[in-house]
DNA sequence: CTGTTAGCGCTTTCAG
DNA sequence: CTGAAAGCGCTAACAG
């Protein structure tokens, strides 16, 4: 490995103190030097090629710009897209961050939490919150920053960035009653996690809204996978034709894709004879055969965020009152939603 | 942040020098130690709760426990499963890897390249070289240890864990023969690429080995991406009918997802009309619309040797001469390959 | 068998 | 305006 040049090095070339070099560089302000001397700092250390040793500063300091991520499952895409937003923010703030997946078990999140960094990340972006999830607790407790990305706890100490899933339900139900559908299903995700939790009860809202009674048999326990909508759509094809729902909103566009292809296979036509709508707008949204119509969730963005707001934190910002991010969804038509055939 | 136990407040305790407990706590082979002083120190030790600063310890050994992962992108699912193989064997010799997308780009890879863990890496494991890729060439000089995954480049000097795919094109060749078809084709990557270099290789090798002559104009240069394997098969329905092959093999199982929609929509059946085969297996493949023949590739597998080479070298062992692992790969039969019409 | 000494490369009081 | 001194927490060579 070849050798680094070092503070030391570069004070002696300069002919000054490695204390004044190391100010120079930090450009400390709490200290006036010379400008000849600090132009003449500033030129041996540019052609030097000078950088300084981050473990030696981190030693110091007690900051290493390192930060851990935990997620569920890289390779669900929606994770996979986050992660580019959270890179993206890190490098423009110079920060590196470490993946780790948990799939979604604390007893890994336990272990691996202790793992990264082995101790030394300046803090954590968690995007495997459940709405009661005490092992977070404990992060807190070691006043260790963090940030909720996608998912939140129910307690409001915790800073988050998530997406507006209340409004997302609301509106996916409002688009789907405008096209005339009355019997409108939901596949729904676990009430444990907020996501899933928070697009049912905005579905219940907007069925409100738009004046018609949820049929609880029209809403199943499905998840945020192909198996789990598949499993949602046949319990749901089980019922009697004219009891079926002529729409369905699913958890999220995996879910909705496992229910189209269960649909299919029982001899349905989508959008004809049944309607399905996604939700999260993964890339995989638009390829399906047919597209789906969807709610589209600003993946990166919550990624984005979340890291700078996780930045600002490591760099002293005060964390509080805790930071609550919310954004827009938006409903993006395409060709799994049509109108009702009795309509 | 709560206060840490350091190693000479497990010495105060204990009654030793600081030394000796980190002779101890690492047991230094080279030292002897006398049973009761060992015990002591490790019970005070454990009851304590120390665990040895990382940052001191790697100022003092230049030896970080971190690796950098250079992929050209995280959204591509293939590259995702890889980084779980990577993560798996990280976990198990206690190493983190910081993950870096460089969206194949070579400008991005030496930014990106230079950030990592701001030069204090103690490897790096890279996805994305090209088969000339004279950017690999700085991280050999620095002496800094590496090793290519999935893709290779033609010097022999590089380290390397890829697929067998020159076993790869050829087999899946012979099974389409072995099937009947006479008239194959194949929707090839990029040649600067040597994962579909070798791929389109393996393919002409096997037309070969089954007596069949290729027609150049059934071999389409397409790519990795649903898009790209749209187009190639998009130019290759402008041939008349007669001309056109009965079973193609894509580059990837995403060309094959591309080429399966276009052929779909200009009214081809598949796999009656038209076999198509994939490459790789990702788990889409199995979820696909017919579900696709492919040819498995081990991506984990992949992910997993390559740290743990790379682990080995960061370790210190010898980097000379090269090591090159070429895992196995295997025809997985679907539906989405059959008989041609004609037999 | 254990202690001493001397740093790793940097930052940060505190003096001058 | 700059230098001296001290030390972050650990390891490694060398004594004893």
């Amino acid at each position: 490995l070849e050798r680094r040049v070092t503070l030391k090095e570069v004070a002696e070339r300069a002919g000054v103190h490695p204390a004044t070099v190391s100010k120079v560089l930090n450009d400390d302000p709490r200290v006036r030097v010379a400008d000849a001397t600090r132009r003449r700092i500033l030129e041996i250390a540019a052609e030097s090629g000078y950088r300084a040793d981050w473990l030696a500063r981190s030693l110091k300091t007690r900051r290493t710009q390192l930060v851990g991520m935990l997620i569920p499952d890289l390779e669900n895409p929606f994770f996979a897209a986050m992660y580019r937003g959270v890179e993206e923010a890190g490098w423009q703030s110079g920060y590196n961050v470490i993946l780790l997946n948990t799939d979604d078990s604390p007893q890994r999140f336990e272990e691996l939490f202790a793992s990264i960094g082995r101790g030394h990340v300046d803090g954590v972006l968690i995007a495997t919150a459940h709405r009661d999830d005490p092992t977070i607790d404990r992060v807190r407790a070691m006043g260790l920053p963090y940030v909720l990305v996608n998912r939140r706890r129910d307690d409001e100490q915790d800073s988050w960035v998530i997406p507006d899933d209340m409004a997302g339900g609301r509106i996916a139900v409002e688009y789907l009653h405008r096209l005339g559908h009355r019997r409108i299903g939901h596949i729904s995700g676990s009430d444990d996690i907020s996501t899933t939790y928070t697009r049912a009860t905005g579905f219940r809202a907007g069925m409100e809204e738009v004046g018609l009674q949820v049929d609880e048999n029209l809403i199943v326990r499905g998840g945020l996978t192909e198996d789990l909508g598949e499993e949602a759509m046949t319990r749901l094809l089980m019922l009697p034709a004219e009891r079926r729902p002529t729409a369905i909103l699913a958890a999220n566009d995996l879910a909705a894709r496992g229910a189209m292809r269960v649909a299919y296979a029982a001899g349905l036509e989508i959008p004809d004879d049944l309607s399905v709508m996604g939700y999260t707008d993964m890339p995989l949204a638009a390829r399906s055969r047919p597209d789906l119509t969807t709610v589209r969730v600003p993946i990166r963005t919550l990624g984005r965020i979340g890291m700078e707001t996780l930045v600002k934190y490591a760099e002293g910002e005060p964390r509080e009152p805790p930071v609550h991010v919310t954004l827009p969804v938006e409903v993006v038509v395409r060709h799994s939603t049509t109108r009702p055939r009795s309509a």
